[in-house]
RNA sequence: ACCGGGCUAUUUGGA
């Protein structure tokens, strides 16, 4: 139940259980953060202090990773201590990862770093999640050395460790990097795993590399809504809108639902190119056609094309009748 | 002795 995200039922029968183990409260703890509740997550971590017993290594790890997703500084630095004092940083390889990655995602970025540089064993994630951290500081250049230098330490890359040297990649234009860690995914078989296809199309996409961006997206036999907005985005990139409505209805003709995010590439496409009517005919079809409800950036986009035809009155006429707190 | 329940990184979008 928690990891469907059913937490209310996960919590009653958690509330039921005759013995809560450190177990069944993990199980739950995931499900909370999993599911984006890192506040209630960690509640439920601070509640084994009233029920006076230990967490053990996985709970740990649990609630560091609450803290990553609430960017809770001082509480991960507060387990990390725990973790320290009861000398468990050395003897659970996950530990350590998660605590790269805890502080990475709280921004201490050369605290970050010391946690790699401690760790007795570095494995693929220790890697890719220290790779993850230099992308996310703008240090792509750094993030792709670091890929090199895992190799020569003999560490395989994986399709996680691919995603994230893609991104890099993209964020600072690599255009022959990417086709060289291109050559790489697919010398492995690695383009079957969507996550990286997509990242692939994304990035050669945003290059304004269409042709080769619709190559790796022909490849794709598991093909989602994210590879066909991922491509459609690209479609932006370059200005041809024409494609990018083209690319819709052949995503519906194959029985691909749109979601939100296509929503806002499609209504973008539409601003960008300053096409008020058809804006307003994808807007409305969004709740009209397919049962969705406009987002605050469906509206931004609407009141973006308002703007680019010149009709300010009702841009501003928009903003304020939107449902939502304007940003 | 072995096995069985909860763990780490990972894709697309507006301003």
């Amino acid at each position: 139940y928690a990891k469907c995200g059913l937490l209310a039922v996960a919590r009653q029968i958690f509330d039921k259980l005759q013995i809560q183990d450190v177990v069944s409260r993990t199980s739950l703890l995931v499900g909370y953060v999993e599911h984006g509740y890192g506040v209630e997550a960690l509640e439920s971590f601070e509640h084994k202090q009233h029920n006076g017993f230990t967490p053990d290594a996985v709970m740990l790890v649990c609630s560091l990773k609450a803290c990553g997703s609430l960017g809770a500084k001082a509480k991960g630095q507060e387990i990390h201590y725990e973790v320290e004092r009861r000398g468990m940083f050395g003897t659970d390889p996950v530990i350590g990862n998660t605590l790269i990655d805890v502080y990475a995602k709280c921004g201490l970025f050369a605290i970050a770093q010391q946690m790699f540089n401690k760790l007795f064993v570095r494995d693929v994630v220790s890697w890719t999640v220290l790779i993850a951290s230099y992308v996310e500081q703008q240090r792509s250049n750094a993030a792709l050395k670091c890929l090199e230098e895992m190799k020569l330490e003999g560490i395989l890359p994986n399709a996680a460790t691919f995603v994230w040297s893609l991104k890099a990649c993209g964020s600072i234009g690599a255009k022959m990097k990417t086709r060289e860690i291109h050559a790489d995914i697919e010398r492995r078989g690695l383009l079957k795993n969507v996550d990286v296809a997509n990242t692939l199309v994304s990035v050669y996409a945003k290059f304004g590399l269409l042709a080769i961006a619709e190559q790796v997206f022909d490849k794709i036999s598991n093909r989602d809504v994210v590879s066909w907005n991922a491509l459609m985005a690209g479609y932006i990139e370059v200005g041809e809108s024409g494609n990018l409505f083209y690319m819709f209805d052949k995503m519906l003709g194959q029985g691909t639902k749109p979601d939100l995010v296509t929503f806002v590439i499609v209504l973008s496409a539409c601003s960008s190119m300053g096409m008020f009517a058809k804006g307003l005919f994808y807007f409305e079809a969004m709740s009209k056609g397919y049962g969705m409800v406009p987002a605050l950036e469906h509206h931004t986009c609407m009141v973006n094309v308002l703007g680019r035809v010149g009709q300010l009155e009702k841009a501003l006429a928009l903003i304020m009748k939107m449902p939502f707190y304007p940003d």
